[in-house]
RNA sequence: GGUUCCGUAGCUCAACUGGAUAGAGCAACUGCCUUCUAAGCAGUAGGUUCGGGGUUCGAGUCCCUGCGGGAUCACCA
């Protein structure tokens, strides 16, 4: 390529709106990226798995889709009558707003404290002489919490009230842990909702013989021809299971957004063989669009210590883990005393940029489909690749933007044809910036955002060689000084808009 | 055991889907702040891409096999 024709494509890129962001394609689609039990506060696993869908989304919308975003909440099963009995027979009244707890911790400490009094019981009873996994059938706690379901179906009035109360304390706590997330939902799914239309189906399923049933009344489908095997869909007693609930959610999606062409469900890899039986099931009973969906299947967190259990406590909660991430953030800002002139209320602000955009980009920057490892001591680095490494990008070329303006240096396109030479780092800058609507698409496609996070990283290490190299200035011909700040104006756009892309913001002084 | 995913520098990750000399960051070492923000830049060192076969003009990438690790195969969700 000839000199003349890279700045011409330079000049394209900078005059574009919107760069990067496709025009509309009409396609229509719809993303669960959370899907939450009641009964337990948020923890790392959630980030990946909420960042990586909510990522997603955006890098779909960037690509000219319609997008939905939706979560589906567990909010009814054995779990949470757990935490109910706990509450009930421990609690002693305590609230959110008695104790000072968040909602969705305070239900989590009952559903610990369920576990804690259930093997009690268990020991007490093989002390006593019974073999293990009787007592472990046999403990009266758990056996209240049976009840207590059963109760709940049939909508005992106040088994129903409790259940209410305390899912609201743990929606007001979550709510709080997504909007420091700083990510949103278009619509909220919960089980309790779905699962009596799971049923439905699957009934309806039975009658016309794909499901076939058992002596003891409990309905199975067969997927032994497909490979797999026989699969549970009701229990003997009429109940639902999990993929019950499942079918039912699917199948009300399509009814409330008839246009989606296609459902992408964000969850981890654990649940591969969960979502290969439920496409083959919608697709049995006949729904057509059960071809469009697809499990975003991601990796699990894995800490130094191996895989995070909730019942050793080596759980990382989300909310612990931002704030953490955020007072990094002030410790290192306050060290370089970089913010003279800065409110307490700009500091504050720059602190969450920083510390979640560092959160975020460490989360997403690696391939969703494999397992990542986190060290809690000294994974998230400022330095190298990182979030804030780019963040620092961003700023330093919005100084120099201010300085500009400052100045009056206003590019003109016109500039641009009459340069005289680009040097090799203005080349390969310009090269970037013209791989970025493909590097979007090729997100989109593979549903990766690790490709926007990877890009956004080389074009801000690249700019960074040219900062060093290039005293913008300094230069004496003033229309490759405009140039200079027309390209640098084009890069803090294209570094906003990916880091948006993954749900990082980027300051203007850092 | 069946199915499936993975194994790349001491550590954490890349490698345009089969192309040229396998690249970044961290950690280590050496330089660079009177010049637009040093959370930066330049450089040194670090590799039998887990082992062994095969396909191909060409393999980290595809096939077979061995070893090592994860996930899953629930009347749990």
């Amino acid at each position: 390529m000839t000199q003349k024709t890279w700045t011409n494509l330079f000049a394209e890129i900078w005059a574009t709106e919107n760069y990067g962001v496709s025009a509309s394609t009409g396609k229509e689609v719809m993303v669960e990226y959370s899907s939450p039990n009641t009964n337990k506060p948020l923890h790392l696993g959630h980030l990946r798995n909420n960042f990586l869908g909510w990522s997603v989304s955006e890098i779909l919308k960037a690509n000219g889709h319609t997008v939905h975003k939706v979560q589906i909440i567990n909010d009814r099963g054995i779990h949470i009558c757990k935490s109910m009995v706990a509450w009930t027979k421990f609690g002693e009244g305590e609230t959110p707003d008695s104790s000072g707890k968040k909602g969705d911790k305070l239900v989590g400490d009952y559903y610990v404290k369920f576990d804690q009094e259930y093997k009690k019981q268990i020991a007490e009873l093989v002390e006593g002489g019974m073999e293990k996994a009787e007592a472990e059938k046999q403990a009266p706690i758990m056996k209240e919490a049976q009840e207590m379901l059963l109760k709940w179906e049939k909508k005992d009035p106040d088994t129903y009230a409790l259940w209410e109360k305390m899912n609201g304390w743990v929606y007001k706590g979550f709510d709080a842990t997504y909007n420091q997330m700083g990510v949103d939902f278009d619509k909220l799914y919960y089980e309790s909702q779905t699962f009596l239309l799971g049923k439905e189906e699957v009934e309806k399923g039975l009658e016309s013989g794909i499901f076939f049933k058992k002596d003891d009344g409990s309905v199975w489908v067969d997927l032994t021809e497909e490979g797999l095997d026989e699969k549970l869909l009701l229990r003997a007693d009429g109940t639902s299971v999990y993929m019950t609930q499942d079918i039912g959610t699917a199948i009300l999606r399509y009814r409330d957004y008839p246009k989606i062409s296609q459902q992408i469900y964000t969850v981890g890899n654990e649940q591969e063989y969960h979502f290969k039986v439920l496409f083959m099931i919608l697709d049995k009973l006949g729904y057509d669009w059960a071809k469009g969906c697809y499990h975003l299947s991601y990796g699990m967190v894995d800490l130094p210590s191996g895989k995070m259990k909730s019942r050793e406590g080596t759980v990382v909660d989300a909310d612990e883990l931002m704030d953490e991430m955020i007072d990094t953030a002030r410790e290192h800002t306050e060290e370089l005393g970089k913010i003279d002139g800065f409110s307490k209320e700009q500091a504050a602000e720059l602190y969450e940029t920083l510390g979640l955009g560092a959160l975020k980009y460490f989360l997403l920057k690696v391939d969703p489909k494999k397992r990542m490892l986190f060290d809690p001591n000294e994974s998230i680095q400022f330095q190298g690749n990182t979030g804030p490494f780019i963040q620092y990008t961003h700023a330093r070329i919005a100084a120099i933007l201010r300085k500009a303006e400052q100045l009056n240096f206003t590019p003109q396109e016109e500039d641009f044809n009459k340069l005289e030479t680009l040097q090799p780092v203005e080349l390969s800058l310009i090269h970037l910036l013209k791989d970025y609507p493909a590097k979007v698409k090729e997100a989109g496609d593979n549903y990766s955002p690790d490709i926007v996070a990877q890009y956004v990283y080389d074009l801000a290490k690249e700019y960074n060689r040219f900062y060093q190299e290039i005293s913008i200035f300094n230069e004496e011909d003033e229309t490759a000084l405009r140039f200079r700040i027309a390209l640098s104006g084009k890069v803090a756009e294209v570094i906003k808009k990916a880091m948006g892309l993954i749900g990082a913001n980027v300051p203007d002084r850092m």
